[in-house]
DNA sequence: TGCCAGGAATTGC
DNA sequence: GCAATTCATGGC
């Protein structure tokens, strides 16, 4: 079925898409400010924009169920509004920032055991060889479904040897951590979808326990895969960078000196690292 | 051409 | 306990 949304408040998606292109396995069109999700159930659901920035409204189709168009809506923050974060910021030194991408929402991401694996395959390396691995990675091993990429079954990738994933020129250590963490989760030790009810530190209590999962990927998985709205990645050297610009500095700031001025952001942390992100990314748009 | 990259584990003192 | 080193390879 397909089904059509209208929003009470600012909402920019074509925003939300460019940053979703970022990930080459996302099937996203600019052109048509559409993006193609692949649901748990098989099915793909398309999710377009018809609206503007401040009078937002969509077109989602083929949902299969209330239950998908309820994920579709956990997916895509369509039921929170982003003014009352961007009246918060309008107090703080991140103000021009969020005045530049108004609207810019913190999208789930589409499935939970794909940001894990996206993680730690992204983990210490630059952009562009990141998403060449992840995209070998998805090719290899996950599936195409009307030429939109999923991402693999963890039961797939816990059977696969180092050498296999060396190939396709992961470090050893990385092949260990991505394989250790799919059989962690194929043999139902680690659930991820159970994390969803827990709390922020317990669940980064959980997932740091597993070889490969640092405090980096802790906070990336709650902040982009449950969506929670208060985290910082102070070891993420694009915040560093970001925040290097904005305060104007001659050198990367230290962790401490970022958590020393970030308490004025909370408990919106993750918007803020979002729209610091966005504020050093190139934007196709323009 | 070295240093760095949307880190984390391991080693060394 | 920490700081330094290692991991692997492409990008700039």
């Amino acid at each position: 079925m397909n089904v059509n949304l209208t929003l009470p408040y600012s909402y920019d998606f074509d925003r939300a898409l460019e940053r979703l292109a970022g990930n080459p396995v996302h099937s996203v069109n600019l052109e048509q400010r559409c993006v193609h999700v692949p649901m748990d159930e098989g099915n793909i659901v398309t999710v377009q924009a018809t609206g503007t920035l401040y009078e937002p409204s969509f077109i989602i189709k083929g949902v299969y169920s209330e239950k998908q168009l309820d994920h579709i809506k956990w997916v895509f923050h369509f039921e929170e509004s982003l003014d009352g974060i961007a009246v918060h910021f309008s107090k703080t030194d991140l103000a021009p920032i969020f005045k530049e991408h108004l609207g810019t929402p913190l999208v789930r991401s589409f499935s939970l055991y794909g940001e894990l694996m996206k993680s730690i395959i992204h983990q210490q390396l630059n952009m562009s060889f990141a998403n060449v691995l992840l995209m070998r990675f998805v090719e290899k091993y996950g599936s195409e479904i009307d030429g939109v990429w999923v991402y693999p079954e963890p039961e797939r990738i816990a059977t696969v040897p180092v050498e296999e994933l060396r190939e396709l020129q992961f470090s050893t250590r990385k092949a260990e951590y991505v394989i250790g963490l799919s059989q962690a989760i194929a043999s139902n030790v680690l659930d991820l979808e159970s994390l969803r009810e827990k709390s922020d530190e317990e669940v980064t209590t959980e997932l740091t326990a597993y070889r490969g999962v640092g405090p980096w990927t802790a906070q990336g998985f709650l902040m982009f895969g449950l969506g929670r709205a208060n985290l910082f990645p102070v070891a993420d050297v694009g915040l560093q960078n970001a925040l290097k610009k904005l305060w104007q500095l001659d050198r990367k700031p230290t962790q401490d000196e970022m958590r020393a001025r970030f308490q004025d952001w909370s408990p919106y942390l993750s918007y803020a690292a979002l729209y610091l992100w966005r504020s050093i990314e190139v934007s196709p748009m323009k």
